[in-house]
DNA sequence: CATTTATTGTTACATGGATCACATTAAAAA
DNA sequence: TTTTTAATGTGATCCATGTAACAATAAATG
């Protein structure tokens, strides 16, 4: 279950090539978005390598082309719509990132075991999770982001694998338990920071 | 500037074993471990041999000599005091993150351009980023956590670099420049939830 | 038109991390 | 005391990813 790191990159020479597009540029070469990407530019040939994207002798790439083209990898075109489950500190901050309506991610609808939380005022649909299944199904949502506290992570994936999830966004330090066909990503704010930690503390030993 | 994946698992490792000994566990397997942590025994002995672990033959590890090892390797000794540039959603959901005061990691002071914002009420000390430098230095602090718009993060990496900050836990997408000896680590939540999404939608495909 | 140049695209190579296989050994059993 | 067993510890192997080298080639230059 390794997270392709190319996949992940493709996303940010998007993220980049967006930019350039609005400043106005027409072309770029491979070492331009290698720099704004931190990357080498053979990286970033390779990268576009594998997914058949072709560039011009000399010329660089096309900077409308290139964003159509890695635009259709990850089919742009449609709207994400994702759920998202706990509405404590993280929850609701989440609910408010910019980062996922840029890029045509919406979250749809969002739940918490505790009324207080749920009948707070939010600028989408809030729900007690025990209408998690029923939502999850009645919309056909394939993606759910997951921000409760820990002791109640477990359940909660067990509740979203029911309602036939495929993926979860996991922002609790538990180590979900799913079945192989349920992708998890895990973000684990805790242990980066303490790996940061102790990176700096010993590069400066 | 490649993450030690080791590391992290190691700071999983001591997050489990605390939970075990709570339990009042006195011994632990190297496989008992590797489930908790979704790895395979074999990682688990070879991490502990990488930092001169030694367990008994037949007899596993001893949860409280294991945890006092391991916390010894991150100095769990001393509280390890951290600043919040940026009292946006994130920021200030971060500001009240469990996982942060459970291991000795606290935010000692917060920062923001917009007087609104740093003027609120906040468990703690905020101040405008005017001060960051002063602020950074008179206390001595070696870590940040940046949580600002994208756009104000280089020019705020900027401020931490110049206030002689050690390492930056980046919660924005921009790529930030900096000297090679501060260390960067990215939280990109766009980045990781449009990466899980792609692998749903192809794994589906 | 021939030559040079700048950039892409790809093959070969290096590195590091994870997995596998197994030697080692302390405890338990006989 | 000897044998068996259940675990650790690690050398060998595999695999993925990144780096480096370079061949290909379109554009620019003379």
């Amino acid at each position: 279950m390794t997270v392709s790191r190319h996949i992940s990159r493709l996303i940010q020479y998007r993220q980049i090539l967006t930019k350039l597009d609005e400043l106005g540029l027409n072309t770029v070469f491979s070492y331009n978005i290698g720099k704004e990407a931190g990357v080498t530019a053979e990286q970033v040939r390779k990268d576009f390598s594998r997914f058949g994207i072709r560039g011009n002798k000399k010329g660089g790439y096309h900077v409308k082309e290139l964003l159509f083209t890695i635009n259709e990898i990850f089919r742009k075109d449609s709207l994400q719509r994702v759920v998202l489950v706990g509405l404590g500190h993280i929850g609701s901050a989440l609910i408010n990132y910019r980062g996922f309506s840029k890029n045509m991610i919406q979250i749809v609808a969002a739940f918490d075991i505790d009324p207080k939380k749920y009948k707070r005022k939010f600028p989408i649909r809030t729900y007690s999770t025990d209408m998690l299944e029923r939502v999850v199904n009645d919309l056909g949502i394939r993606i759910a982001v997951l921000a409760v506290p820990e002791r109640a992570a477990q359940e909660a994936a067990n509740q979203l694998v029911d309602a036939g999830i495929g993926g979860i966004l996991n922002f609790t330090p538990a180590v979900l338990k799913v079945p192989a066909r349920v992708l998890i990503s895990n973000i684990r704010i805790g242990n980066a920071l303490e790996t940061l930690i102790y990176e700096i503390n010993t590069q400066e030993a």
